[in-house]
RNA sequence: GUCUCGGUAGCUCAGCUGGAUAGAGCAACGGCCUUCUAAGCCGUAGGUCCUGGGUUCGAAUCCCAGCCGGGAUACCA
């Protein structure tokens, strides 16, 4: 066992669970399997670190489970170095580990400076996430907010569990969706520029997909008036044939179509940039649809040579997926046009030619959970052995009050317009409160968009990605309770105290003997600081940024009880303050960490 | 129709690889700023964990059926 016990909180688990599986054969003569060994934290309101489930082996006994804790509890006692000290309550066998146990486990969270974060090696694995990918038809919402930042965070938290992450970036900037875009401007547009109207560009664009939409409607409407039947209308309304000739002229390489399609595209890339800027979100390396879907289009054409596809009469290509259990999957229009599928065939061919992906994750929402299925067996049918390893890491939608929000419809959140608001609601409470006087505008500036976005981010971040969750722009987003804001103060506070402590002259000496005797809310508090590499690793196993965000949160409520009700710099006994000011940097750096996994930035003050 | 995900306090969410009296925040009500930042702390109230079966010493958690809601099943992306 090294010294170094990085997962300390799983080292004892470890020793303990060993110990009991001893402890059965020693007292039972009989040997067990370790996953009978059911540890547990033990409950806050029972005196005891760890508890042992004992209920599984009273057959093992034939003895009441008191008495049966009793026994395992003698044994570890007697043989277990790190236990102190045991109680039974009904058929649950309370550890109490010691002190010095403890203390150690400070004093490694304390001096080093990485703690919780596992270091990439040479042979760690390389990890590519896909997230954000953007259509570049309109402008980011609240949706594309939530894929961004679990897409970051993921990245993040995968670094810290010892990978190598290339965090990259499709691009959508070709199809049906951004010619509808461009006819509408052509159409409509009177030679409207970002620079002649002061239109962020991708609103810009995004205000022509709409105007698309509403034509397409009216003429939908005239030609049913006329006698035509939804589906015919639907077909044949005239901007419907307009955008089409345009994505068939575009595939063409039509010089126009591609004049006016680079100019649009690169107006939403002007906005895109400010938005990510904003978030704080970024890439390693990004993908263009544009460039890809030509590799995909290879890829099926190759595949229908070799048979594992078939072409219909119209000449459109499918893939017959019945042996899977699934349908058939077009892979080509029958104008030759290529489908979201096609491109994300040959952007995956790029990746791994590109790189020496071991893992590729798709931040993409459930809407799609069919489409990376199909995906997956498609690579797989073109003799890609990484077709099958794809991750598609699958989130829930973000609904309003009134369902789901709809970019053509117009019944979006703006990803700008939020954070703008957000900006505004933090100036405007920290003005209130009067917490950054002293400040220079730019210091105070830099402080309310960080506390604004550590609403956002954590609001986003802390619910379960797999769950679709609700948002309602009625009531702006808390800075009280369960929020990001609430984090950062506590760590404020700390850093508060920790200046103060060093105007009065106080040396924090980093080393906490062993004699000194914390009282229970240190030891609670320790216990919770152990418990983040855990947090740390679970979150990278289960793919879930809100693990971390829910351990800070306990972390952050705990430190705050005990800031309440216990002084740290006032302290009379210098050996006892210097724990508590060393534990309370520990807790510091930990939520700096912590929240650094979330993307979430922390100030010195609020 | 089929597949799939979900249903926990008035609201938003934890808990779900089975374990002790189901937890937070918001909203409501009542306390706490001459002491390290009150964006905080303490307390009160609030629950058929959708329903019904089953497995188990033990089920919010696992299995089956049903009800309700979301999504997918497109020559949209």
């Amino acid at each position: 066992m090294s010294s170094n016990f990085k997962a300390t909180k799983m080292s004892i688990e470890l020793i303990i669970r060993d110990q009991i599986v001893e402890a059965i054969e020693s007292c039972y003569e009989q040997k067990i399997d370790q996953k009978l060994v059911q540890l547990q934290n033990t409950r806050k309101e029972f005196e005891g670190d760890i508890t042992l489930v004992v209920f599984p082996f009273v057959r093992m006994s034939k003895k009441s489970p008191e008495q049966t804790a009793a026994d395992i509890g003698d044994y570890l006692q007697k043989n277990v170095a790190e236990v102190e000290k045991y109680n039974v309550v009904k058929g649950f066998l309370n550890l109490v580990i010691s002190t010095d146990y403890w203390i150690s486990v400070l004093n490694e969270a304390a001096s080093d400076l990485k703690y919780g974060i596992t270091e990439p090696t040479g042979s760690s694995k390389l990890v590519m996430v896909e997230y954000s990918s953007p259509n570049t038809n309109k402008p980011l919402h609240l949706g594309h907010i939530r894929n961004n930042l679990l897409g970051f965070s993921l990245s993040e938290i995968l670094k810290a569990n010892g990978n190598k992450v290339i965090k990259t970036n499709i691009v959508n900037d070709r199809g049906i969706h951004i010619c509808k875009s461009m006819y509408a401007w052509e159409m409509w547009g009177n030679g409207q520029t970002p620079e002649n109207t002061g239109i962020k560009g991708d609103h810009l664009v995004g205000n022509f997909y709409v105007r698309f939409d509403q034509e397409y409607k009216k003429e939908i409407a005239a030609l049913i008036e006329q006698g035509e039947t939804s589906e015919n209308a639907e077909q044949n309304a005239p901007s419907i044939l307009g955008a089409r000739e345009m994505l068939l002229k575009w595939e063409a390489k039509d010089p126009e179509v591609l004049e006016l399609w680079k100019m649009m595209n690169q107006w939403v890339y002007a906005g895109f940039d400010i938005t990510y800027k904003a978030l704080g979100v970024d890439f390693d390396k990004i993908y263009y649809e544009s460039e890809t879907y030509l590799y995909g289009k290879d890829e099926v054409l190759r595949g229908l040579r070799e048979g594992v596809f078939y072409q219909q009469e119209d000449s459109s290509v499918w893939a017959d997926l019945t042996a899977e259990g699934l349908d058939q999957k077009i892979l080509l229009r029958s104008d030759g046009t290529s489908v979201y599928m096609t491109q994300d065939i040959g952007t995956a061919r790029e990746r791994f030619q590109d790189y020496p992906i071991n893992k590729m994750i798709y931040v993409v929402g459930n809407e799609q959970n069919y489409h990376f299925q199909v995906l997956s067996i498609l690579l797989d049918k073109l003799g890609f052995e990484f077709g099958k390893g794809l991750h598609h890491f699958s989130y829930g939608m973000v609904e309003l009050p009134q369902g789901k929000m709809k970019s053509r419809e117009g019944t979006v959140v703006d990803a700008d317009d939020l954070m703008a608001e957000m900006i505004e609601v933090s100036r405007k409470t920290s003005e209130e409160l009067g917490k950054l006087e002293g400040y220079s505008p730019e210091q105070a500036a830099i402080t309310y968009k960080m506390i604004a976005l550590g609403a956002l981010k954590y609001f986003m971040l802390k619910v379960d990605p797999k769950k679709n969750m609700l948002f309602n722009p009625e009531e702006s987003i808390d800075f009280n309770g369960n929020t990001g804001p609430f984090i950062q103060y506590t760590y404020a506070r700390i850093r508060s105290v920790l200046r103060k402590a060093e105007d009065k002259g106080i040396i924090l000496n980093p080393h906490i003997e062993a004699e000194i005797q914390p009282g229970l809310k240190e030891l609670q508090l320790i216990k919770t600081v152990s418990q983040f590499p855990v947090a740390v690793k679970e979150a990278g196993d289960n793919y879930s940024p809100a693990l971390v965000a829910n351990y800070v949160y306990e972390l952050v409520k705990d430190f705050n009880q005990f800031y309440h009700e216990f002084p740290m710099i006032a302290e009379e006994n210098s050996e006892l303050r210097n724990l508590r000011l060393v534990l309370a940097e520990t807790i510091g750096k930990t939520i700096k960490t912590g929240m650094k996994l979330l993307g979430i930035d922390v100030p010195e003050r609020m």
